[in-house]
DNA sequence: AGCACGCCGACT
DNA sequence: GTCGGCGTGCTC
């Protein structure tokens, strides 16, 4: 029997080995091959009576079972072509490595009021302490090793069930109460629910507040009662507590999760149980497109147009809205597409009727809040803006505050007028009061003590904002007030800071990108966004569609309780379109504005873009060569341009433009792709 | 992707 | 003389 086995090296095709005979083997399995002078873990694609390849079989030397059924490898296969890479480099990139999970939370097995452990089980002295300091609250496994006896004792009360490893990632609960659908909701409901099987795919159009995530749920539990199981995503880690909640209460028992900062021994665990049958549901990040879910029903993207759905740091390039429609096609789920700003790519697929439109035109949570412009001018926090959030705290509102940047200043000049910047990106360095230095966000290096590369003077006018100067700001105008911020930064406590912010412990929160979009906090009443020019300083197609969803999201975030709700939008160009219309809350405005615009231009939907990025040495001349060549065969190619270098290697890029079909003659003109380059069909930045 | 093989510059 | 630079090419 010869096995064609998938190797996580640049070629496409598969390697053929030998099964040896006490060896049972079979598609999709995980595998230790010999590789030339090593050995590599591979997955089998194949089995085959005759080889391919004329030379020498080596066998197989062990396996670790499955690591995904069949259609999750013509999955991956599928979007390993669209992104021109080797189908065994995509899998290992995609499939998580087996991995047993250690505890790193525990909790008490037993409910208060369950029966006392039998004698056998009483604790000892040190298991007694461990106990205590659980039932206090207490649940990371390294502090509770940090007890007397305690690394010993937390293993043997695990052993003996008292205590168990906290499967949930989150803390965060919400109080389950039935909520009745409106009428429209209802009907999206039953529109979705005769898609599943059928691999339909629908828009769920609906401006904040309208019931979207009753509708994803309810079509959920729909799907349960049929024997289907539904994956929901959501473009953010921060907004999975809370959809990871509304679903436990909805479905009756917690839905699984899957993103990529999950400990490995949990991502596996997940996706393990998920190829075995064993999960229902699952909440999750783009990655989770590909969880291999048998008999799967549904797939919700909630915020489709949110750019986070695309993968575009690494290969293999993939959106996971195109992954969700692959499976439609192949395994008759229906898709769901949430938005209240959606792309403008998907809004017109709609509006053509080429996926199912459904509307939800009211706001059932709260009345629509009030929406005014205030000048930005010097101020971080301009005087509308501080009167406003002096107002709502007040009445014991929460304040959120939102600023597309990280850091305190974004930039650095020099008396010469050069701008600081990273040695090795060349993009400006932002200056972070948390480590009192200077950082790259491209690469990460910290700068302690800069000099200007030009004069050498050490001086530097400091200017722009980013979240840490809000957060400072905001404290320095209200002093009584508890501020926290939410960004990269501080991420590793989002959990904490979600929580106390649905406590109504914080008054003010400051956050980046991550909190602009579906939080649902009641408590909060008044959105201030800081800089709504700074979103459009982005030369990119795309600046007016990501101005328009970051201020409709981040609106969207007021007046979701008892209290009205307020939105103070800081700008200094309030008749350009993107904005004029998100502070009318009118999405149909910007798309036809956006839309004249992308015709003129033809940009996507008026044309499809690959993006091809070429690095090391010379990027630019064998991007022009290549250019070139690609003319030659009649693509039409923009470019070569030169782009910033990623840690020091020079980096340039064609754009290729055409048709639907061009990712397919593309593939045709381009069947070996040089190591040096890389293609990104449907990029979602130029830059 | 690694790693070996292979052919040209400065060193004990 | 050789140690080592990293340019091509192969791995079932």
């Amino acid at each position: 029997m010869i096995a064609r086995v998938a190797l996580p090296v640049p070629r496409a095709a598969p390697f053929d080995y030998e099964v040896p005979p006490d060896l049972a083997v079979a598609i999709g399995d995980r595998v230790r091959v010999p590789f030339g002078t090593r050995h590599m873990w591979g997955i089998v694609v194949e089995l085959a009576h005759e080889p391919a390849f004329s030379g020498r079989l080596l066998p197989i030397e062990a396996t670790s079972g499955p690591a995904l059924p069949g259609s999750a490898l013509e999955l991956i296969a599928a979007v390993a072509r669209q992104s021109f890479v080797g189908h065994g480099l995509a899998l290992a990139r995609l499939v998580p490595p087996p991995s047993r999970s250690r505890a790193r939370e525990v909790e008490l097995a037993l409910s208060p009021d369950a029966a006392p452990p039998p004698m056998a089980a009483l604790p000892s002295p040190s298991q007694a302490r461990v106990l205590a300091a659980v039932a206090a609250g207490t649940t990371e496994v390294r502090e509770l090793r940090k007890l007397p006896g305690g690394s010993r004792a937390v293993g043997s009360l695990l052993r003996a069930g008292i205590l168990r490893p906290r499967r949930l990632p989150f803390s965060y609960r919400e109080e389950g109460n039935a909520i009745t659908l409106h009428p429209r909701q209802g009907e999206a409901v039953e529109a979705i629910r005769a898609g599943i099987g059928h691999g339909r795919v629908y828009l769920l159009f609906g401006p904040p507040g309208s019931g979207k995530t009753e509708v994803y749920l309810r079509s959920a539990a729909e799907g349960r009662t049929k024997g289907t199981t539904s994956l929901l995503l959501a473009p953010e880690v921060s907004l999975l507590p809370q959809l990871w909640a509304r679903a436990a209460r909805v479905l009756g028992s917690p839905p699984e999760t899957y993103f990529g900062e999950l400990p490995p021994g949990e991502r596996w665990r997940t996706w393990d149980g998920a190829q075995r049958g064993e999960v229902r549901c699952a909440v999750g990040t783009r990655s989770a497109a590909f969880l291999p879910l048998p008999n799967l029903g549904l797939i919700v993207l909630d915020e489709e147009g949110e750019p986070s759905y695309k993968q575009e740091e690494m290969a293999p390039y993939y959106h996971a809205r195109t992954v969700a429609e692959l499976r439609a096609e192949r395994e008759g789920a229906a898709v769901v597409l949430g938005a209240a700003a959606p792309s403008v790519e998907t809004y017109f697929r709609a509006e053509r009727g080429e996926i199912g439109l459904l509307p939800l035109p009211d706001r059932v949570v709260g009345a629509p809040p009030a929406v005014r412009v205030a000048p930005r001018g010097d101020d971080v926090i301009g005087p509308i803006l501080a009167e406003a959030m002096g107002r709502h705290l007040a009445r014991g509102g929460q304040v959120l505050l939102f600023i597309n940047r990280r850091g305190f200043y974004t930039g650095a000049a020099c008396r010469c007028r050069a701008i600081l910047r990273c040695p090795q990106c060349q993009i400006p360095l932002v200056f972070h009061l948390s480590e009192r230095a200077f950082r790259c966000h491209a690469c990460g290096r910290v700068v302690r003590d800069p000099s200007c590369p030009n004069c050498g003077e050490t001086r530097f006018h400091l200017f722009g904002a980013g979240t840490e100067r809000a957060e400072h700001e905001a404290k320095r105008l209200f002093p009584q007030a508890t501020v926290a911020r939410l960004d990269a930064d501080t991420a590793r406590d989002r959990d904490r800071i979600l929580s106390s912010v649905a406590r109504g412990e914080v008054q003010i929160l400051v956050g980046a990108q991550m909190v602009g979009k579906g939080l649902d906090f009641p408590g909060i009443s008044l959105v201030g966004i800081l800089n709504a020019d700074q979103l459009l300083s982005v030369p990119d197609f795309r600046a007016g569609e990501r101005t328009y969803q970051l201020i409709a999201g981040a609106a969207g975030r007021a007046g979701r309780g008892e209290r009205p709700g307020e939105v103070i939008v800081q700008s200094d160009q309030p008749d350009y379109y993107a904005i004029r219309s998100a502070l009318a809350g009118d999405y149909t405005a910007f798309y036809m504005e956006e839309m004249k615009y992308r015709e003129s231009l033809r940009y996507p939907p008026f044309s499809r873009l690959v993006r091809l990025i070429a690095t090391g040495r010379e990027a630019e001349a064998k991007a022009g060569s290549l250019a070139e060549d690609l003319s030659g065969h009649g693509f039409e190619v923009l470019g070569p341009a030169r782009l910033f270098p990623r840690r020091g290697v020079p980096r340039a890029q064609l754009l290729v433009r055409g048709r639907r079909d061009v990712v397919d003659l593309l593939a045709h003109a381009l069947p070996h792709l040089p190591p040096w380059l890389r293609v990104d069909p449907d990029p979602m930045w130029l830059g």
